[in-house]
DNA sequence: ATTTATATTATAATCATTCTAAACTGTTGA
DNA sequence: TCAACAGTTTAGAATGATTATAATATAAAT
């Protein structure tokens, strides 16, 4: 739950202008109690319904790649045709509900730290992430 | 290593036609000692590039997608702009080096079994991939 | 052989994403 | 305060990967 005044320093603090679109797009992804999944496409429907103001398609993806590249969402692919991205950027992993296409977020209680017992040589580790896949017992067994 | 009868048998109790194109598609891929990785335009180029006959750009993404459905490939997503197809399909994790794109199967022996201790009520898994990305020291810390 | 279902093909259509370049806005500092 | 500049937004066009189309060809069944 943070307020405008916060959003405008924290895009000020990584150089970006805190122009009027993009404190809504802060308001509408921050301004929360509990962090969320969203594609462009949600993004895009839920400022256009429930806002009057209209921001330009290219404009949200600019800074949703924008706060991406700046750290503050996380991208999360599940398929060359479904991109999510994620307002919690600390390190966790996800269930994919392949029913409800719908993303979950592990606990650390969930699932255990994952053991890599050896890297590629000269190299450094960026992310270790985990996807568990999940439907009903009835369907998709395929 | 396996030969051109053994597609056709392959492709029949499958349910497919063990076409020209079928067949030529299934040596480029499955007529090897190791495992690898592809996308369908690393397929493309290689069909067109090695061998006479030309196959179709959509009789090959058909192709691999039916290959997919059949469980003969499994797909790994890497970000919303690249797609492999591994023709390992036992179940294995991956690294995936950011410097070069390439994918790098990992063994039982470098990543431990991952310990999910809860699943979602009432849901099967039905897959858990560990992606771990990795870059040289000197770039993408990002 | 003939028929029927399935597969291939070139090309067109689609759709998400990115590009373009003109108009606009935030910031700086005179 | 206000010009000047750099950064941002915008609508619409361009791109590019994937999928659809519908005519032709091929495999399998009768």
């Amino acid at each position: 739950m943070l307020k405008n005044s916060e959003f405008v320093s924290k895009l000020r603090n990584s150089g970006l202008r805190p122009t009027k679109q993009r404190l809504k797009i802060c308001e509408v992804l921050f301004n929360r109690d509990k962090t969320f999944h969203f594609t462009i496409n949600d993004l895009a429907k839920n400022i256009s319904e429930n806002f009057n103001e209209k921001i330009s398609l290219a404009t949200i993806y600019n800074t949703v790649h924008a706060f991406k590249d700046k750290g503050y969402l996380k991208e999360i692919t599940i398929s060359s045709d479904k991109s999510y991205f994620d307002t919690n950027i600390t390190k966790h992993h996800h269930f994919y509900d392949e029913d409800t296409n719908l993303l979950i977020d592990c606990n650390d209680n969930e699932i255990g730290k994952v053991n890599i017992k050896n890297n590629i040589t000269g190299k450094k580790m960026s992310s270790v992430e985990v996807l568990v896949r999940v439907a009903s017992d009835t369907q998709n067994q395929d």
